[in-house]
DNA sequence: AGCACGCCGACT
DNA sequence: GTCGGCGTGCTC
């Protein structure tokens, strides 16, 4: 009958099919809206996503049983054809509902709200008078040049302060003008403030930025902004890789290596991925950087798929720091004589100091010599922490707290007590060794309040602050001007996790840390406090030779056949109910090796795939959900994915609802 | 993912 | 007799 419609919506559910519904009575439902429609029992009005129109219903389904769109949300679509293809993509590879790859490339708000735009609304660009070097210039032209390579994908490989930045942004200026859009992705950080403002002074108006802080409203009012083609540019973290631009010409992925950008939660995409896809799709080229490139981009690289571009020398005149190891074995607390006579030196300069403690793994410790014990959490079965400022042992999982043994629980000892490094604990021992210096500390314990760590960081810049202590968020890209001493308290930290890439994290993270030292000035200086003077990744990145890291650590990987040799697809169960996580996995498992119980047909692993686990997983309990895992480890990925496919739906039929199952492709971490 | 349906045991 | 835990299956 004409003016009858159909539409095809999609939930964020992880069932792979989309479900039609008549038109709503005002006729505003289109493709790309988002509209209201009764699901199932569900007592309200689900959200839907309407990916598709049709003039007749669907020929397997009565006249009847549609129902009937009742409200549509968006006045104006916020997709289309082209993201509709791209979360096919994401829901085929990540092995997700299309629905839920949808839900996740678009902003959640239901209403557009003004707000004050990051940007001012100013017009007044600043123009950048700067020359570039001769690289930079060399680094700009190849990028710009036409590339038969679809997509064509380039890697600014320098130190840090080697002026990455400024090529990104002549690029993105270049492509501008010629009426292209930029995608800027920065790790999700303080970052990305920072970014923003420059990308602000440099593109006033023209420049959008995607934050995770924004409000859904406001969110939802740049997305508009952005997709009505009014702002060319757009600055955010891993969710940015879907800003949706016009003729887009060109994504920029800042600090490649950085974990944030794969996504914690389903669907687990990797914005790097991600981009290539795009940028593939829409005939753009691709720019990543990091003086730390990750083992997957120094592969491609080596092999010629990436084209890697040198930036070598540090444009402010200052060199690379003096990065030095030193031995903590027979140090007293948990500061070394050379560390303290550093810290000295640079107060007495009034320069400023910062003191890295990377908090994973070990790190301060209840333990008795005599009998071995150890404070571990119940529910979490990792080792609790002691916070000597609450007076109680906390476990970082799941936030369970107890008392202080007074002695040990086990045997009685009194020798027993809380080991390791602690910030609180560096912090009393800083203060006590340098009690004229003004210390501050910025980790997730002391930033707990909002604007607290901005605070701090505006302080330690300003030069209120001697000595800055803090964990991971002090490591990255921030650049204060005044440092000149860079301590990291424990590098081998995070050596011993059960995890492939634990090497190449500590690495990238003592070089990245020992970036921040001395950017302005010649005499930067990096101690690297260690318990293992002669392993080689200790070593090698206080070198920084990263060719060499690499050529042990890919021998290594390769021999070991991890990524990025290998693709991995991490299959994990979750239960309150160990017995029910342990048939969980056992039958996932059965189905993965012999086709399930029913068929008793071959494996479904395929030959030049293996099947790790399946095993507890590393850190066995979180929050009291027992956890398994298995892996899937293959040579490519699109025979590893059709296995895992048939798997999974064997497995949805005859679930456990109380057990939950996980899939991470690529996963980045085995933890 | 929700949520209801329908099936068995143990309680006011 | 019914309340309620738990497996099963569906959602246009």
């Amino acid at each position: 009958m004409e003016g009858n419609k159909w539409f095809d919506l999609v939930f964020d559910i992880p069932a792979h099919q989309a479900f039609s519904y008549r038109a709503d009575e005002k006729g505003e439902a289109a493709v790309g809206k988002r509209a209201m429609v009764p699901f199932g029992n569900r007592g309200r009005d689900s959200l839907g996503y309407i990916i598709a129109e049709r003039d007749a219903p669907p020929a397997d389904l009565s006249e009847s049983a549609i129902k009937s769109i009742r409200r549509v949300v968006d006045a104006e679509p916020l997709f289309d054809e082209q993201d509709i293809d791209l979360a096919r993509w994401l829901a085929a590879y990540y092995l997700c509902g299309i629905g839920q790859a949808i839900a996740a490339m678009i902003p959640s708000g239901r209403r557009m709200v003004s707000f004050d735009s990051f940007f001012g609304g100013s017009d007044d660009i600043a123009a950048e008078a700067l020359r570039l070097s001769a690289e930079q210039q060399t680094a700009l032209d190849v990028i710009l040049r036409d590339s038969p390579a679809t997509p064509p994908l380039f890697y600014l490989y320098g130190i840090t302060g080697s002026g990455k930045t400024e090529v990104f942004l002549r690029a993105a200026e270049t492509l501008l003008q010629d009426g292209k859009s930029v995608i800027y992705l920065v790790p999700e950080i303080a970052l990305t403030h920072q970014m923003a403002e420059l990308i602000g002074k440099r593109f006033g108006r023209q420049a959008a930025m995607l934050h995770s802080g924004m409000s859904p409203g406001a969110r939802l009012a740049e997305w508009s902004r952005i997709r009505r083609g009014q702002a060319p540019i757009v600055v955010g973290p891993r969710s940015a890789v879907f800003a949706p631009v016009r003729n887009l010409g060109m994504i920029i992925i800042d600090e490649e290596h950085d974990g944030s950008y794969k996504s914690g939660n389903t669907p687990r995409y990797h914005a790097r991925q991600t981009a290539i896809r795009r940028c593939s799709a829409e005939g753009a080229k691709l720019v990543m950087g990091s003086a730390t490139p990750s083992a997957e981009a120094w592969k491609l690289m080596a092999e010629g798929t990436i084209k890697r571009l040198n930036l070598s020398l540090r444009l402010a005149g200052g060199s690379l720091p003096d990065i030095k190891p030193v031995s903590l074995e027979h140090a007293e607390g948990c500061l070394t004589a050379e560390l303290k006579e550093e810290i000295r030196l640079t107060a007495r300069m009034k320069r400023q100091t910062i003191l890295f403690l990377n908090r994973r793994g070990f790190a301060h410790f209840y333990h008795c010599p005599s009998c071995g014990y150890e404070q571990t959490c119940r529910r979490c079965s990792v080792s609790l922490t002691w916070h000597k400022s609450r007076g109680k042992a906390l476990c970082h999982y799941c936030g369970y707290s107890e008392p202080p043994p007074a002695a040990c629980p086990r045997c009685g000892s009194l020798e027993a007590g809380y080991r390791g490094f602690g910030t609180e604990m560096i912090e009393e021992e800083v203060r006590r060794t340098f009690p004229d210096l003004r210390v501050r500390r910025a980790d997730a314990d002391a930033v707990g309040k909002k604007g607290q760590l901005e605070e701090t960081l505006a302080m330690f810049r300003a030069g209120m602050v001697d000595v800055l202590l803090g964990t991971q968020m002090v490591a990255k890209g921030l650049n204060f001007p005044g440092v000149r001493l860079v301590g990291v308290i424990l590098a081998d930290t995070g050596l011993h996790l059960p995890d492939f890439r634990a090497a190449e994290r500590t690495f990238s993270l003592i070089v990245q840390v020992a970036g921040r030292a001395g950017r302005y000035f010649p005499d930067g200086k990096v101690i690297v406090q260690t318990l293992r003077m002669e392993d080689p990744v200790i070593t090698r990145s206080c070198a920084v030779d990263i060719e060499g890291f690499f050529n042990a650590e890919l021998a290594q990987r390769k021999a070991l056949q991890f990524p990025p040799f290998t693709r991995l697809i991490r299959m994990s169960i979750r239960s309150k109910d160990a017995a029910r996580a342990d048939a969980a996995i056992k039958r996932l498992a059965g189905i993965a090796t012999s086709g399930g119980a029913a068929t008793g047909s071959t494996s479904l692993i395929p030959p030049d795939a293996d099947m790790l686990g399946p095993a507890e997983c590393p850190i066995g309990i979180i929050n009291g959900n027992h956890r398994r895992q298995l892996i899937l480890r293959g040579r490519s990925m699109g025979t590893l994915h059709a296995a895992a496919r048939i798997i999974l739906e064997r497995y949805e039929q005859g679930r456990d609802n109380r057990v939950y199952l996980e899939i991470d492709v690529d996963p980045v971490s085995l933890l």
